[in-house]
DNA sequence: AGAATTTGACCGGA
DNA sequence: TCCGGTCAAATTCT
């Protein structure tokens, strides 16, 4: 049985996943003519696809792991608008006064960098602290970040940081607002762009890409709260194939995990699906946090996005629309579980 | 010197 | 009126 709200997230993401379609259709018409137009597209598509992580990351979909999550997240506006989505608008600018505005809002639950950290692991994004404040009842008090980028690009993301009461070790961060800032990877992935003739690597990349690529996030709905970990949602990364772009320390745009188990080994590959817990000890996975599993899900889509720019004169970019999931040139993107029926 | 953080004040909502 | 969120000057760091 769908609720209403879950139907609504559901299109919702669909249409946002349509709007990807078009732009990708807007590139692959564009390959080969204006670089700018291109870097532009590839910037855009990147900050419609991190948004749409961002609904399914806040768990719009599914209200059974809102409500046990204890958040009440602000409703979609009714219709999405990409375009002046992406742009951005700036949080109360030239306003000392809050605006109650509507922004997105999710919380996940996680661990320091180490013992004693002051700040849990890195998210990938660069904050900037403005402010710190006691809550009442809160051992710790309650840092308040803001996107480092706020003044050059607009983004409104901003973020709490609290660390929570019965483990010390374990931070609540409440994120508020998507993020429109521009990645300087997909910068530096839209600068990289060239023909596919001056760069014989990009193709065969895509097609690894394209034969390796899953994200199912089947299972997702079902996982929270292990163990007494509140909110902590766990997953569990296996991957299949090895394939070799680069590094991941010269590859991804995002500080690498602090703990062991969370590095990607040298048989670590972009075949990736999400699975539900337990955690297991198989060599092939990855135990991560919702943190982690955001890392890492955005460093695929950089690679997916590198990749697309530099395929430059990819004859044909085909991306097809499925009721519960899109494929895009062999990559399969697996949305079915946001279609589940609420038992 | 510029960037980042700290901290007291201000403001709006409940 | 209290509390949480933000601002911005002061301070610290790089």
């Amino acid at each position: 049985m769908e609720s209403v709200d879950e139907n609504g997230g559901s299109r919702l993401v669909v249409t946002e996943l349509g709007y990807i379609k078009e732009l990708v259709r807007q590139l692959d018409v564009n390959l080969g003519g204006c670089p700018d137009h291109c870097k532009r597209l590839a910037a855009q598509i990147f900050a419609v696809t991190e948004r749409s992580i961002g609904m399914i990351r806040s768990g719009h979909f599914d209200c059974r792991k809102r409500s046990a999550a204890g958040l009440d997240s602000p409703p979609f506006s009714a219709t999405p608008s990409p375009l002046s989505d992406v742009s951005g608008v700036p949080f109360h600018a030239n306003n000392k006064k809050r605006k109650t505005m509507e922004k997105r809002k999710h919380q996940v639950r996680v661990s320091s960098e180490g013992a004693g950290a002051e700040t849990p692991v890195d998210d990938g994004h660069s904050w900037r602290k403005y402010g710190q404040k006691d809550i009442l009842g809160a051992k710790h008090p309650r840092g308040y970040y803001r996107c480092t980028h706020r003044k050059s690009q607009g983004c409104a993301a901003t973020k709490q940081v609290q660390r929570a009461d019965e483990d010390p070790a374990l931070f609540d961060v409440i994120y508020h607002g998507e993020h429109t800032c521009v990645h300087k990877t997909v910068a530096a992935a839209a600068a990289m762009v060239q023909p596919a003739e001056e760069n014989p690597d990009a193709r065969r990349h895509l097609q690894n890409l394209s034969t390796s690529l899953t994200v199912n996030t089947e299972g997702l709905t079902a996982t929270t709260g292990h163990q007494g970990c509140g909110t902590t949602t766990s997953f569990c990364f296996s991957s299949q194939a090895v394939s070799a772009l680069t590094t991941p320390q010269e590859h991804y745009p995002f500080s690498m995990p602090s703990t062991p188990e969370n590095c990607f080994g040298q048989g670590a590959s972009l075949s990736t699906s999400l699975e539900p817990s337990p955690v297991t000890s198989d060599s092939n996975r990855f135990s991560m946090n919702p943190f982690q599993a955001e890392w890492r899900a955005q460093s695929e889509y950089d690679e997916v996005v590198s990749a697309l720019v530099a395929a430059g004169t990819m004859p044909a970019l085909a991306m097809e629309m499925e009721e519960n999931a899109f494929s895009m040139d062999g990559f399969e993107f697996d949305v079915s579980c946001f279609f589940a029926s609420d038992d």
